[in-house]
RNA sequence: UGUAGGGUAGCUGAACUGGUCCAGCGCUCGCCUGUUAAGCGAGAGGAUGUGGGUUCGAGUCCCACCCCUACAGCCA
């Protein structure tokens, strides 16, 4: 394997004159009268290492499997490059080609392929410098996550992904399962659980039993939504962060949520600068102004009631109407947040009938403690609130919603969270890829994860 | 799921109102060369997404289906 200080990323740093051994796969060669050049990755870095392959050090039949996607170890020694483009290179002793890659067939070319090509190729896009860069972004960011909650004494809870509570509110749900196939109708009982499971939407609830024990929680977890939605920014798998802390009400809830993206963003700006910079030059000139106003600029904060007024006075022919009591629509939220403020955008206090069932009733009659976090580009990358901790006014809410489907005695858990030792608490959750594309830059979803899961996709 | 576009060589695109499908890149071969999106020349490579239909003739027109993309809804 590959030792510390001997990636790519660490060898191109290193100084001339140094024995080292490179492995990784070749992004392109070129054949020189008395020299081979062979760009060499190994992922680490979104700079190849040069290889330099004297003549006549390997037989040609060996060259001629040095080719785009080929699998190599070359031991040499690190030599000043004469040319430019790069400090050093790897003047190659010993060459072994692993795994040849026929070039008449293999996929990637040395030239650009666009994203969706790429998107059937989930099996070998990782090796582009375009993936390369995303899915380094995606370890730093998830790093990064942990490391924000993690110095905050936060504690990191696994909720469970088999799930037989249904967060409501949160969209439609995968059946879990062992029926076999060909029977017709199971019958539950009869079934690996005993009763009607899911994957999870949301480990929220859970998470919320853990907040009145160690005060402050956050989940990072895989989650599910069989939701027939086809855009740019869905996934029916995808990975949500979920902090959840007791002895909070929606000001703290506020204030960690913009801590909290304005952390990440530095850190990974931090971390992967040469990364963003590769996508800032190929998909998103402007990521890096982005990226800086959002660590900069305090996030603006309004209430749903103001943010009707603003889109009323806008001037705007809406597709949507605006009115009290209607859910904004992506085209509102995006005026808000790209026109209006050029900035991250909280909205709170939405009405009571929009929002789900366990967010706070506020003192109006009228209007739950629920936040929006819109950030330009993306829209929503944040919904939260706090929580109805009062345990009859909880309870009645579910009451309310039993036409809906809604059983008290499934929530009964929930509510003797209430009944013992109960405090005002408040949580978020962030979906992880909605992050990433601001991060990166990447216009579409399916290009932040590595396998998504979509309708009618499910490879790999 | 709705609306609008789109599926032509390995990739990116072209082909006027129906008339033998082109080019660049990639690939193969040769030449040149401390190259770096290398350069020059030659060559190979296509049932135009699938199935029907109209027509003397369909990449092009009609119908159905599949897939992709954008926007919208659902949301994170």
């Amino acid at each position: 394997m590959i030792q510390p200080g001997n990636y790519v990323r660490d060898l191109l740093k290193r100084a001339p004159g140094d024995t080292v051994c490179a492995r990784g796969w070749v992004k392109t060669r070129r054949d020189g009268k008395s020299v081979h050049f062979i760009q060499l990755n190994d992922g680490s870095s979104p700079t190849d290492l040069q290889v330099v392959v004297e003549a006549g050090l390997v037989p040609p039949e060996v060259i001629a499997r040095i080719t785009t996607g080929a699998c190599l170890s070359v031991e040499g020694e690190l030599v000043a490059s004469p040319g430019k483009g790069q400090a050093v290179e790897l003047k190659a002793r010993t060459l072994t080609v692993h795994g040849a890659a026929d070039p008449e067939e293999y996929p990637l070319q040395k030239k650009k392929h666009n994203l969706e090509t790429l998107r059937p190729l989930g099996h070998l896009r990782a090796r582009t410098n375009t993936f390369g860069a995303v899915f380094r972004v995606r370890n730093a960011l998830a790093r990064a996550i942990h490391h924000f909650f993690q110095e905050r004494g936060f504690i990191y809870v696994h909720a469970p992904v088999i799930s037989a509570s249904d967060a409501e509110g949160a969209g439609s749900m995968f059946t879990v399962t062992t029926c076999g196939t060909g029977i017709p109708a199971c019958d539950v009982s009869q079934d690996f659980f005993g009763r009607r499971t899911y994957l999870t939407v949301s480990g929220q609830l859970e998470a919320e039993i853990f907040a009145l024990a160690f005060a402050n929680v956050y989940t990072f977890g895989p989650t599910f939504r069989a939701e027939n939605s086809n855009t740019p920014r869905h996934l029916a798998e995808f990975y949500m962060i979920e902090p959840e802390m007791a002895f909070c009400d929606l000001k703290d809830n506020q204030d960690l949520a913009e801590a909290f993206l304005k952390s990440q963003v530095e850190q990974v700006l931090r971390d992967c600068r040469p990364d963003l910079e590769f996508l800032a030059k190929w998909y998103e000139p402007d990521l890096f102004r982005n990226l800086e106003t959002l660590v900069a600029a305090p996030f603006e904060r309004i209430t749903y009631t103001e943010a009707v007024a603003l889109l009323q006075k806008a001037g705007r022919n809406w597709e949507f109407p605006v009115d009290w009591g209607s859910d904004l629509q992506s085209e509102h939220e995006r005026h808000l947040t790209e026109e209006l403020f050029r900035k991250p955008v909280i909205v709170v206090d939405y009405p009571q009938q929009i929002k789900a069932f366990y967010m706070r009733s506020n003192d109006d009659g009228k209007t739950v403690a629920a936040m929006d976090v819109l950030v330009p580009r993306i829209g929503e990358i944040i919904g939260g609130s706090q929580r109805e901790e009062r345990h009859d006014v909880l309870r009645d809410k579910i009451r309310a919603h039993a036409d809906r489907g809604m059983k008290e005695e499934s929530y009964w858990w929930y509510l003797e969270l209430r009944r013992f030792g109960g405090v005002e608490h408040a949580g978020f959750g962030m979906g992880f890829e909605r992050m990433m594309m601001y991060l990166t830059g990447m216009k579409n979803i399916r290009d932040v994860i590595p396998f998504p899961r979509t309708p009618g996709n499910a490879e790999f």
